[in-house]
DNA sequence: ACCATGCTGTCAAATTCTGTCAGCAGCGAT
DNA sequence: ATCGCTGCTGACAGAATTTGACAGCATGGT
């Protein structure tokens, strides 16, 4: 069987992602071990099974980020969680959020048979609306910032009406039933601070990284919260 | 590029759908207008790649019911998405469908380079712990039930205390902030009717399915309550 | 103008896939 | 036990596909 080519395939996937800037496709052949020729059928392969790559003469090849999903199998129970959770998502968190959960189960329905594309469309499985929210905050860009590890500056207004300014370093947003929460270390009281995102008045990135790395911050904030790492 | 291939197997995979009960391969092999030796390959190709497929001598070929995806590429929002719901109904839903939304993201990231699998453990995107219930309703049973379209028994505790047995023919499952609600039609009140599964005292499949189709119950109820399609 | 690079066509060699034939093993019915 | 049906594997030759090498064109940056 030719398992070799698709595998090749996942690894050409790979080695674009270790590079992060354009690659040409010379190095690209030579790293899967394959003639100029061949990687360019290989590029096209991809390109042809949805892979966001983008080739550009001059330069080289750069992967938009992503994640290829080699054939899998779901049962039952995994495909209706999938289906649930996007439609949650797709209700309850911000509208970039939820057009990425749509999108995902569009394109999950697009490859089913018909009779279980019908399956989805019909499930049983249903989601409350969500409440009418006073949430005016630009919660893409506080993920983007949070992905980046870029700091924020804050204007915060806290339980008591109370308003400050300041700068944090967001690592985390937590989804509530009926609040969000954005965590991050706050500069201005030396410690982790969790920041309702109603409240927060203005949040403009500062487009520079913090010192620490995010899955440290993470790990010590569950500690000191005693929260257990989710499954 | 050998597109043939891999179509053929999708096409195999549909085959088999149609069919309920063990096909030969005799069968399959003529209707993927391929030799019997070639569908024994792409059966082993097929069971390589994760599809549950059952062969016995004598009778034929299952299917586990499931659903077998093709390569395909998410963005990265689509994947927070997937996982963020995934992390909701790990949660929130019953322990088998929560034990799904955590084997899927355990599929989705064993197949996922080391570096990107470690963005999905240290994934910012948080769900508050479910509150403690006292719902002991098998939810698991319900939504069987409600696949099947088969009608229950049930004894329900009303909002006034009252305590009645009916039968009624769910299909649909709601999950709201803080409770869930089955959906059906009563054959007491002879209408649709909400039922919180935390007042659901027993419920009992018959095993004997209900007249009338699900999506046309699901369409009329939506009707009635006046509630749009999901996305 | 020049270089690096993406991209396509062509064709023969290398590789893989497919069909045919053969045989063995398990299961149910007679 | 025997038979028929079926799953499953090995071997091998011909068919089909993939690959590599070569040639050429297009595009963007220097």
């Amino acid at each position: 069987m030719t398992v070799a080519r698709s595998e090749r395939l996942l690894v050409l996937l790979q080695v674009m992602r270790r590079y992060r800037q354009p690659v040409s496709g010379a190095t690209l052949a030579a790293e899967t071990g394959v003639s100029l020729r061949t990687l360019y059928r290989d590029i096209a392969s991809l390109q042809a099974q949805g892979a966001l790559i983008e080739g550009e003469a001059g330069l080289g090849y750069v992967l938009k980020p992503g994640f290829m999903l080699p054939p899998m199998m779901f049962s039952q129970e995994e495909i209706e969680a999938l289906v649930l959770g996007s439609r949650w998502v797709a209700k309850m968190a911000d509208p970039i959020l939820a057009a990425g959960a749509v999108d995902a189960l569009q394109k999950i329905a697009a490859v089913l048979p018909a009779e279980l594309k019908e399956e989805i469309d019909n499930s049983t499985l249903l989601v409350a609306a969500p409440r009418n929210r006073e949430d005016r905050s630009d919660l893409a860009m506080i993920r983007k910032a949070i992905r980046a590890e870029h700091m924020l500056h804050l204007a915060y207004e806290d339980e008591r009406g109370a308003l400050t300014e300041r700068r944090v370093w967001p690592f985390a947003l937590g989804f509530f039933d009926s609040v969000r929460v954005m965590v991050g270390w706050c500069e201005l009281r030396q410690g982790f601070r969790h920041f309702r995102t109603d409240r927060i008045i203005s949040a403009v990135s500062t487009g520079k990284r913090y010192p620490r790395r995010r899955p440290a911050l993470l790990k010590e904030w569950r500690r000191a919260e005693g929260i257990p790492t989710p499954g």
